[in-house]
DNA sequence: ACGTTTGCGTTCATAGAGTTCACGGTCGGC
DNA sequence: GCCGACCGTGAACTCTATGAACGCAAACGT
């Protein structure tokens, strides 16, 4: 993937010009008109944010118009983009940021009018907070860290609701209207590799991420209750797909233990 | 049914006393507590109102706490419930009210910080309005107009919907954000997926609930006198529908047993 | 430097999951 | 009243996720 593209936008930075970045067709007119699925990535993190501007890049039929760093930004960049004509259609809203709370802003876009539909990328587990989400009007909740095929899934599942609901004008029936709404919800059937099991995966994260200290493959299977064999597969797989690192272990005679870390807790 | 139930709330006619009607217990406190969900109707036509109280006074977990017929009255009544520290639950929201639109309604619910979350009900076939009432937070979009079963499964998916966020503080994983989002948004399933029959699935579900801890398909078909396969095939829709889980069973060698539990006690 | 020690990483057998397909019963159409 | 279509069930088969056994790698100790 010839890294980031060099077109990649760069979002507005508190003040500059681009309520329309670049990468959107000028001319363009009217959502959904242009090439794709307008995308704004809100993220506090820059890594993160342009980890995730990429994944979005990548995937076909959307479009990154932009990267902002704060809720002040992000609502600033969608009121430029709304009154240029061209709205963003998704948001990925980091819940987050340093002046502001993702669901708040939210609610100030919903507010104003706003039509954007927002994807919460977010580290909280907190359901409660996921229950504020859902009746802030976000349709999809996304974990941190996630992998990039289940963004892409997302995205993909997105990217056909809008579909379904572009096409006609009208809806012959409820039956066309509930399927929009299965389109966002998430079956995530994102394939695990061969001989990975989801049930199994989420348990040894669990406990991989509770366990403050890093922990060992057989620690982790004898808290998981599982093999040390089966946890270290999954626990390699957790290191593959970013979500933990692993570092050995010295100091003792034999050969160094390797103890894997949790990786995404990002502060809070 | 002995028609509207003498006890039934009539709601907030534009300035009358209750903020909280008389049919919810008064002493109760916090939302949730009182027994079962709280739900108010806003609905425009007195008939259609009337009607869908019923439906959900009918409802075992769900009480009708008031029902209004505009924009201002159910603004007012939305405040005064939370107010008196008894926030609505859920809103069978009409999108078609005298004093303004119902999404718009929506919006200024949501900047005003209610949680409460709607399910949209009206004749509006529009796809455009359907995305915007994603967009403002809808949980459902019930096409008028609809059959009593049609609410009757809206209302039940909402209840596990609430169920399963209820429970646990946090979330172990992205699965059972998942699932939640799920609930919401399945279309209905009041008629039975292909290859189920009403009296097996009953049999198996019994024989689940019965047993106390959980069953493996075999054990499962055993008991409920099919096969494996055919047991499986209701156990994993019971998984589906959010009335059973199923969690593997580690330990020996081999692939894992799925061992399937009961875990909706919720009523019937 | 060499042996000791400890746990990693791999290979393989295994048991149960999940799928495909053929059968029997039932219901509606002609 | 007969025939055809359909639907729920179960048997056979393939596939997959797991743990036991085992050889090897990497650090420490002398």
């Amino acid at each position: 993937m010839s890294g980031v593209p060099s077109g990649t936008p760069s979002g507005v930075p508190s003040g500059t010009s681009p309520g329309v970045p670049s990468s959107a067709s000028p001319g363009a007119a009217g959502r959904g008109t242009g090439p794709g699925i307008s995308v704004l990535v809100v993220e506090d993190d820059p890594v993160a944010a342009a980890a995730h501007t990429l994944y979005v890049e990548r995937e076909p039929g959307f479009r990154a118009v932009g990267t902002v760093h704060s809720c002040a930004d992000a609502l600033r960049f969608l009121e430029r983009a709304r009154t240029a004509g061209t709205p963003v259609d998704l948001t990925l809203l980091d819940l987050y940021l340093p002046d502001g709370h993702g669901l708040q802003l939210c609610r100030t876009l919903r507010a104003a009018g706003h039509t954007t539909d927002v994807i919460a990328v977010t580290s909280a587990r907190d359901l409660a907070m996921v229950r504020q989400a859902v009746s802030a009007g976000v349709v999809q909740y996304l974990l941190k860290p996630f992998s990039a095929a289940a963004l892409h899934d997302r995205l993909e599942r997105y990217a056909r609701y809008r579909d379904s609901l572009g096409r006609t004008g009208e809806a012959t029936g409820q039956d066309e209207v509930d399927q929009a709404f299965a389109l966002l919800r998430t079956p995530e059937r994102s394939t695990l590799p061969k001989g990975l099991s989801a049930p199994t995966l989420d348990t040894v994260a669990t406990v991989l991420r509770e366990a403050a200290t890093g922990l060992s493959a057989a620690a982790a299977g004898a808290a998981a209750g599982v093999s040390r064999i089966t946890a270290r597969r999954y626990l390699e797989h957790l290191v593959e797909t970013g979500r933990a690192v692993r570092e050995p272990q010295y100091g003792n005679v034999g050969r160094p233990e390797l103890c894997y870390r949790w990786k995404g807790e990002r502060r809070r």
